[in-house]
RNA sequence: GCCCUUAUCGUCUAGCCCGGUCAGGACAUCUCCCUUUCACGGAGGUAACUUGAGUUCGAAUCUCAAUAAGGGCGCCA
């Protein structure tokens, strides 16, 4: 048994598409769960973009989601050069090899890649994909022989290419297929894992590979991410369609990358939330799905607020802290005593970190913006105004904000006046916070301060009349 | 147009290989309980085998077809 060697691929373009995030996880875990290697090769033919910059941001991420590569970029390993830039005069030679054994020929200036079979000359139309204009064509037909693709996850594919295809473009770059298979033969993969949309195009590959006297590796050709709404797969335009976005809006990666696993394939119990280590010890190719999978944003946030919740105190506090200074609600001269109180607090209460600062600014800034749609609710079965104001001088009167002092103002309040406690909450809540939920009323209370409350419900107050 | 792949609740899916289940779970949604506020939590509800043939005593499960969805047919990767 040869040990497993999978491969991500991907090429430079400035973004870390989610379904490439997914084909690189994939590849990961099966390489750690066979404790095989995990090669990373840079697909950089296109040297005219500004490439450092756009492959950090496919190592970044990478790392964010903590998958580690065992060869390519900045690790080097025994197979490289790890960039394809860097490999042009391997490829120049085994094209040599192509054509020297009859399987390559030059045609305007490009070099075509020679089925073997008969020929005929046929005339195709077919509407052209963007102009929609209908075009004639006239192609060499070949009837080659069907190519077997014995895939891991789809079974026995059979398809046949039927006609020569460019291998090496007429300004000298050598194309996708053929540096892919190349390269692959000579990094010695065993199992290429990939996208489905790559499954039509294997059978070029598997040309290429019978030419150069190679078996090919065992493919496993994984379901497509599609749009949440609306047809085709995710494309880097879709909301949640980029891994930057989540880094961006402060996801736990591991989160990310447990709800990415979900997509496509399932863990063996119920258990849908688990530890990377317990998915990489169950994940098979052969119990990925077949099928394509939407891709759902309230299920990601569940998750990700699944994996908050399970957070440390510590942990949580080391996140948020830098997320309320980026929002601006806090500085250098902020209390450092207070935000910690503010975010212990609130911790239990909070579904995301990227709404973390709107959930908490009302602790930072003195004007409240008031939710019209937590107004309207409370409105419809009380009057926030009234209770208000009845609150109102007793609250002055309070000689302190501790928590059993003010259960007793409420307590006597809806003795006296016969209303429910609980009608004096939420009034009283949306005039300090401006918000309809949030963390214990009580708590928020004690650490806004008497002065500060007693602005505030008077501000709120003084909003009715306008 | 040609080729390839796929098809279970709104969504992710279990079950399919080796026919007999009240077709299970999760997200979302709704109801109730807990909490005299917020939320978590707990209990329950609504909700699916694409259609049509065939095989069979019996089909989500096997076969075929139709339909639908996705992908590929570039001197993109």
């Amino acid at each position: 048994m040869t040990e497993v060697r999978t491969r991500f691929a991907p090429s430079p373009t400035g973004f870390f598409h989610i379904g490439s995030a997914r084909t690189a996880l994939f590849n990961w875990l099966y390489a750690r769960h066979t404790g095989g290697t995990f090669v990373l090769r840079i697909e950089d033919t296109d040297t005219a973009r500004n490439t450092k910059e756009f492959l950090d941001v496919i190592l970044e991420s990478m790392r964010w989601l903590g998958m580690d590569w065992d060869e390519g970029p900045e690790v080097g390993g025994d197979y490289g050069p790890y960039f394809q830039s860097q490999r042009k005069d391997f490829y120049k030679q085994k094209v040599r090899e192509l054509m020297d054994c009859g399987r390559a020929y030059e045609k305007d200036g490009a070099i075509w890649f020679r089925l073997e079979g008969e020929r005929e000359t046929v005339t195709e139309t077919y509407k052209d994909g963007s102009t929609g204009e209908t075009i004639c064509k006239e192609f060499e037909r070949v009837h080659a022989a069907p190519v077997v693709i014995d895939d891991i996850i789809r079974g026995r594919v059979e398809r046949a290419e039927d006609r020569d295809f460019v291998i090496v473009r007429s300004n000298g770059e050598p194309v996708f297929h053929l540096v892919n298979v190349v390269d692959d033969i000579a990094m010695k993969i065993t199992h290429v894992i990939r996208g489905e949309d790559h499954l039509s195009n294997t059978s070029k590959h598997i040309e290429l590979y019978k030419a150069f006297g190679v078996e090919p590796p065992k493919f496993a050709h994984i379901p497509l991410i599609l749009k949440t709404e609306g047809s085709g797969k995710m494309s880097k335009r879709d909301r949640g369609a980029l891994i930057e976005e989540y880094q961006q809006r402060h996801f736990l990666p591991a989160a990310v990358r447990n709800y990415l696993c979900l997509l496509g394939w399932t863990p063996k119990d119920d258990k849908e939330i688990l530890p990377i280590e317990e998915i990489i010890a169950q994940f098979d190719l052969a119990d990925v799905h077949q099928a394509n999978a939407r891709f759902d944003e309230r299920k990601m946030a569940f998750v990700n607020q699944e994996y908050l919740r399970a957070l440390p105190d510590e942990s949580f506090t080391w996140l948020a802290a830098p997320i309320l200074g980026e929002a601006g609600l806090v500085n250098d001269k902020t209390d450092e005593d207070y935000i910690q109180k503010v975010i212990a607090l609130t911790k239990e209460k909070v579904a995301a970190l990227d709404t973390f600062p709107s959930f908490v600014r009302y602790f930072f800034e003195d004007s409240v913006a008031i939710d019209e749609k937590a107004l309207a609710k409370i409105s419809k079965k009380n009057d926030p105004y009234a209770r208000c104001e009845e609150l109102l001088p007793e609250l002055a009167n309070l000689p302190d904000f501790e928590d059993a002092t003010v259960d007793a103002l409420f307590g006597k309040l809806s003795a006296e006046r016969g209303i429910k406690l609980s009608d004096y909450y939420a009034p009283l809540r949306l005039a300090v916070s401006g918000l309809g939920g949030g963390p214990h009323l009580q708590g928020i209370l004690r650490l806004l301060g008497k002065e500060k409350v007693i602005a505030r419900v008077k501000a709120f107050l003084a909003g009715k009349k306008s």
